[in-house]
DNA sequence: ATGAAAATGATACCTATTCCCAAAAAGAGG
DNA sequence: CCTCTTTTTGGGAATAGGTATCATTTTCAT
């Protein structure tokens, strides 16, 4: 984990991820970066972003879809995914040791984290659902 | 969910699934597959895996890595995944209530389902850590 | 101030996956 | 077991997310 020098860009990169509430992907971070750096390369965004998730700065999430995403919240926490438009939200609980237990199989693993990944339906998509089907 | 034919194919495909233990890619499955169709498409291997998702026969793993992983195994489990070399096994444990009930938020979302991802070091990984560092 | 190490921008490249389409196979109905 | 419609296939081209390359610029310990 060597160290990383505090560039513009670098920083930048760091506020906007911190600033989303949302989960935002390389490209959606690109486009909102780049009001502040406007020559900044999409190059940059990814070394950066991969970088940040070695070091645990920031989080890369390992959910579903063909884009990464990136969490500027890097302490441990899971997810919702509306399986309708791809929202994702913040859930925090915990699992129980038997999970983790289980988890370890009879010691063939050592477990060092997990993610809770929870799929579902949002109220908007709720409702259009409603409507059509 | 149309109903989909019965084709060579899509039968050898599903039964090498089923098959394997691990938790194959399209282009491993696709070298297995070949073995009996020599001259299967890789286009219908992705296509069928695709398809037989959807369709709820067998489950497309939304875990990390660049390529898809596929599980025969429809019924709700969990992995582990070794950060090291990448093998994953399976995981069963169910999650309390109350952690379900967190993931609903507000009623913002109505959850369906849940996969969980544990990550860690099996015991090959870790006796060659133990060696080099 | 200065030089080694690290980072950047631009673009070429890679590789997993999907698209396309003419030809082949499946299966319902007679 | 023909016949027609629908689905599927093979195989190559296309796409897209992400990574590698490299000359130039920036950072920062000394």
């Amino acid at each position: 984990m060597k160290q990383l020098k505090a560039t513009k860009q670098r920083q930048v990169i760091f506020e906007e991820l911190r600033e989303t509430a949302c989960h935002p992907t390389a490209d959606e971070l690109y486009d909102r970066v780049r009001k502040r750096l406007p020559r900044i390369s999409l190059a940059t965004v990814y070394r950066n972003l991969e970088l940040m998730a070695a070091n645990g700065s920031i989080r890369k999430l390992e959910v579903g879809g063909k884009q990464s995403r990136f969490d500027g919240n890097a302490s441990q926490h899971h997810h919702v995914r509306c399986v309708g438009c791809g929202r994702i939200d913040d859930v925090h609980c915990i699992l129980p040791a038997e999970a983790e237990q289980a988890a370890s199989g009879n010691d063939a693993f050592r477990v060092l984290t997990y993610h809770i990944e929870f799929f579902g339906l949002c109220r908007k998509c709720r409702k259009q659902r409603n409507n059509c089907e």
